[in-house]
DNA sequence: TACTATTGTGTAATAATGACACAATAGGAT
DNA sequence: ATCCTATTGTGTCATTATTACACAATAGTA
């Protein structure tokens, strides 16, 4: 294995949420055969931009192009860096001790979250460290490799802030949605209880959504109207961002 | 000039914002002999976090302790990674060539912006690069190295964003200071005119500062009243961030 | 004492929000 | 067919926040 061609000291890991039975679910890894997991991460080449690095391990984790992502934090803590993990790792034989020089030094990790609709990820993949990839549920987290709860506790406030600034749906909900959808994915991120009504009234505000005449049948009540996002209109309220009050 | 202590392949870099005569500023190191500006930044210490290395920048430049900062940004394009300027500081005997070594190598810079209270910063020191280290406003950026004026721009976009959700007067205020005053900060980083009893009325309702009863004298007009923060609300709506509303 | 510049305070019209009630309807039960 | 259930679509009213103003107060100066 050969790291000579990524960038020295620094890596890159990627909080990808998902959403789905009105859970907010993130894309994890267990190391092989040990009861520990691991965020989607890697290193940076030599040529490439961090973006790019992360766009490849979205890549190559769920199979999909052009996953939204947001940088959000840097994680520089000396004490972050250990490796107990990948020395477990060696001494069951899924890695060559060579590799430890690379994982002895320090890294200094850029945190991405990226936002990817469920249904899309047909077959996470792991990596060469791990045996399994899979969605967990954010208030289910098991045991986590070095401070990646702490990186997924920061990409989580940060996704809440950010709702505040600009539409997240696009990138968790399936092309066509209905309001209740919308919303439980509001009140799932939010942790909070909101109107109904009121909740109608200022998503259609915004202009974001169209109505598609469909609705969506199957099940036994009043069958609620299908949307979609508009497009145009979405991608301009992200890059202005909602200007809610202050002045 | 030993530069193994270091990690390798990160730089910091900050954004020093001050806030004199009505106009943001930022802190600004000349190179040498060159005709070329520089952001204070440094490295970072093999056993040192980002924060601390950032701190250690903003002690250095400004003789200031525990000065606020807010990391916003990492700069990771690899065309970043220049080296036209230490060249032509070597050719000026200002470095000796085998720095080159070390900066040769790609670097990837976590951007801090951070405040600071313009006229607390007496002396600002130049670094060893650089033979002046001033106030320079915003709108008024000579040349710059590298990629320093996209982190600049990126660090008021940032500033203004933050703005929305917590409070910044504190950190570039003096102790004492009037209404209109904090007004003219406010409209400075958003860039328009603010009606001033509504500014004032929804500053007053944060309930972040308080009435010294002091009056600010020495104008030949009514004089403002004097205020100051209550430092205990203030970094409790600091810390919750203002939950402006979206539902 | 009057004048100037600017601050402190208040108020009315408009818009946004929060807390509700009721009609509409898809599917299933009778 | 008709009724029932669960849930959605729509509307309304009271309250609060915002916008756009007018006028009185006052420190310094003429």
């Amino acid at each position: 294995m050969d790291f000579s061609d990524y960038v020295p000291s620094v890596s890159v890991d990627c909080v990808v949420f998902g959403f789905h039975q009105n859970q907010l679910k993130v894309l994890m890894l267990k190391l092989k055969h040990l009861n520990l997991w691991a965020l989607p991460g890697g290193f940076i080449e030599n040529n490439q931009s961090a973006t790019i690095a992360a766009d490849k391990v979205l890549k190559d984790r769920t199979g999909l192009e052009g996953i939204y992502q947001q940088q959000f934090h840097v994680f520089t803590d000396p004490e972050r860096s250990q490796t107990s993990h990948i020395e477990q790792l060696i001494s069951n034989d899924v890695l060559d001790k060579d590799v430890l020089g690379w994982f002895k030094n320090r890294f200094i990790s850029i945190g991405y979250y990226a936002l990817v609709e469920y249904s899309k990820v047909n077959k996470p993949e792991p990596d060469f460290l791990s045996e399994k990839c899979q969605w967990v549920s954010l208030d289910e987290l098991p045991e986590l490799m070095l401070d990646h709860e702490e990186i997924i506790k920061r990409a989580y406030v940060r996704l809440n802030q950010d709702l505040y600034q600009k539409p997240v749906g696009i990138n968790l909900l399936p092309e066509k949605f209905t309001m209740p959808e919308l919303q439980a994915l509001y009140e799932t991120i939010l942790q909070k209880k909101i109107d109904r009504r009121n909740f109608r009234r200022k998503i259609l505000s915004l202009n974001i959504i169209i109505d598609t005449k469909e609705k969506r049948m199957g099940s036994n009540n009043r069958a609620p109207i299908v949307y979609k996002f508009d497009k145009t209109k979405y991608h301009q309220v992200l890059k202005e961002g909602y200007h809610i009050n202050l002045f």
